[in-house]
Order: C-alpha cells, then structure tokens, then sequence
DNA sequence: TTTGAAAATGAGCGTTTGCTCACTTATCTT
DNA sequence: AAGATAAGTGAGCAAACGCTCATTTTCAAA
C-alpha cells in the first residue's frame, strides 16, 4: 500500500483557488489545474469526481472555515451591537488575510455551482444566527424582520466595501482603501439604522 | 447592397442574456449562442470582434439602459430621502422586470470581464449622483462620507434582497418573496442609518 | 434587369476541453 | 525479498471550443 501525498492535494486546492480567483471562473479548466499544481491531470481524478465535484467540494470546506473563523469570540448571548460589531470585524479580518479564498468564494457563489454550496453552508448560518437575532428582538434591540431583510441590512454593505477594496474599483478619482476607520464608519451607519 | 436583418442581431443580443443568465458566464460558448439565435457562428463575427467584444458590448449596453431606467423621474435637487426612494423603487423595478438582463449584468460584474464594463457606466452614475450626494451633504441632511461608503449602505441591502428574490433561496424555512412591503422596511433601516 | 457590395452561411480549421486507460512507482504487510 | 495494493502518471481520445473562409443570398442603385 502507498500513503498518499498530502502535499499533492493540498497543491491541488490551492491551485484552484488561486486560479479561479485570479482568472475567474470561466477560464479555470482541469488541464491548466494539473500543470499549476504540478500534477498529472489523471491524479485530480483520484480525489474528485469531475470538475463539479472538485469546485463544490471545495467551495464547500471553504465556505465552512470561513463561516467558523466567522463565529471567533461571538456569542448568541451578545447585546445585538457587540455581536454585530464582532461579526463584522471577523468577517473582514478573514477576507483580507485569505483574500484568494474569499474571491474564490464569490466566484463560486454567483454562479451556476451556487446551489449545493449554499445549502451545506446556510445550516451552520442558521443555528448560530437565529437564536442571537431572536435574543435582540426578544430584547426588544431591534424589530423583527425576516432574515433575509437582517442580513441584507446588517451584512450587504460590508462586503460591498471589501469588494470596493479588492477590486481596486473607484467610483470617484482617487482609489478607495478599506481600513478600519471607514469600517467602524460604516457599522455606524448600519447599526443605527437597525437599532429601535 | 444588403442591409442588416435587425432580427438578426437583436436574436444574437438576446440569446446571449438568456445563455449567460441561466447557464452562467463558465457555459457561454459562441457555437451554442449561434444554436440558440438560429444564426450561422460566422454571422456574429460580423457584428462582434470575437467573444471578448460581445460580451462587453452587450453588457455596456445594458449597462446603459440599467442606468437610463435608474434616473427615470430622478432629480439631483430632490430630498435625500426623496431621492433615494425614487432610486430604490426605479432599481427594483427593473431587476424584476428585465430580471434575464439584471442576472446577465450580474454574472458579468463578478468576471474578468468587468473592468471595461465599470469604467463605461461608472462616469454616467458618477456625473448623476456625485450632485445629488453633494447636495444632500451641503443641506446637513447627511454626514460626509466617501461614495463608496454611501454605495455600500444605500443601495447594496437592496440589491442583495433582489438577489436573495430571484436565487429562491431561503435563510430560513419558508421562502423569501420580495415585495414592496419588504422593500418599504428595509428603506426604512437604511434611510435611518443615513440621515443625520 | 443587371450589377455591386454588404449580409449571411455551412463546412471545417486548429486548438483546447474534460476525462480515461494502460502502466509505473512507492510503501505497506508478510 | 516478495507480493499486494493504492498513488500517481503520460499519452491521448472524443467532443467542444473560438473562429475563418470560400461561397451564396439579398436588395438598393444604376
């Protein structure tokens, strides 16, 4: 029996996600995969089925490891402020140090691989979440809402900045920078808004 | 001489909306676009440079349309809230009713293709909202921020109810149906967290 | 009615795609 | 040392890719 050589799907994932991060989704293809990782294409086969099954698969362990480093230091018992504020600065630490994954990630969530990826990633969501939005609104912090109006509120506009950053995009002339001050700007904004 | 079947490439402009929204941008291939708009492969060429220039075409396009239907009854002297209200409900309406077009826009926005894309209408946002911000700052209505930051909390919960509308996806159990009740709610945290 | 020029095409080019197979290599157990 | 088994591979298949070209079709101008 041979063991196998972690190093060689670890440079397959890593591969992958540096590549449909950088040249986007439709340029990523299983030939050009095998060359970059230094892999034989044949040996992609031995770990995933086809070329769904390695994109789900790993969007999916992405999407969890982003979803815990999420949840560092939070608790459903938080006041609504602290946790959100807990949130944001979690969410923003992970997807400015693993900014390849994070692009990887919405890659993968606007496109036609969404659907299996979303459902293993929404119960961990759920459960952590549910019980400390119901907490504020039996608190009487926030009103109630569907989830969906919450995290369109509470969340959209933070990854719309660090979209804003890691595009390099500028809606104005100079180039805009994220940093924390306009973070904590920004959370101002929002949590005054979603605040009774 | 000839002149050109405006069916022709109007077939050509719109089978690659529909292609690009529902198959996704990583299944967009010219053999299949040409299938689907009951057009020879060597027909698109005389209208598009290669797949490249169709695709930024297209979406500078509806780029444009996109923006021209935001502005309809807007003024830049209008309220802030006013204003963003009108925004709102100009936006809303036409992702629901060119909802083929708005995912189109949307794949495209999250490629490699959505520099030229950005930079073509980014001056057409810019020119009409740059005032109306200003505006609004000089009134005292709002507190100055960088338009990035005023992007990212006017509009970006918007276009992520949208999306969570037209994915039927659900946070929860049941599932999320948009509506102007909803969107009247969420105006509602938003403007909140914007005004002074 | 003829003619010229652009519109439109089907066949198919060279290349790349996702994926497989016959085979070699490495490492365990005996 | 030999045998067994899984890891890993290079070459390459069929199909699909982006794109072109020799040719035909169309229609306003002459």
């Amino acid at each position: 029996m041979r063991y196998r050589d972690e190093n060689k799907v670890q440079a397959i994932r890593e591969s992958a996600i540096a590549m449909v991060a950088k040249d986007g989704l439709e340029n990523f293809g299983i030939n050009r995969l095998a060359k970059a990782a230094g892999v034989s294409p044949a040996t992609i086969y031995i770990y995933y089925k086809d070329k769904e099954d390695l994109l789900t698969s790993i969007s999916i362990e992405e999407g969890l490891k982003m979803t815990t480093a999420t949840l560092k230091g939070f608790s459903s018992d938080m006041s609504f402020k602290e946790g959100l504020w807990v949130q944001w600065k979690n969410r923003a630490a992970f997807a400015l140090d693993n900014h390849l994954s994070a692009e990887f990630f919405e890659q993968l969530r606007n496109s036609t691989y969404k659907d299996k990826m979303v459902e293993a990633i929404s119960d961990a969501f759920q459960s952590a979440m549910g019980n400390y939005v119901k907490n504020a609104i039996d608190r009487g912090e926030i009103n109630e809402m569907p989830l969906e109006v919450y995290w369109s509120v509470a969340f959209a506009p933070l990854y719309s900045l660090i979209k804003f950053h890691n595009e390099g995009q500028s809606l104005g002339g100079r180039k805009f920078k994220f940093s924390e001050k306009v973070m904590k700007e920004t959370f101002d904004c929002v949590i005054k808004g979603l605040l009774k």
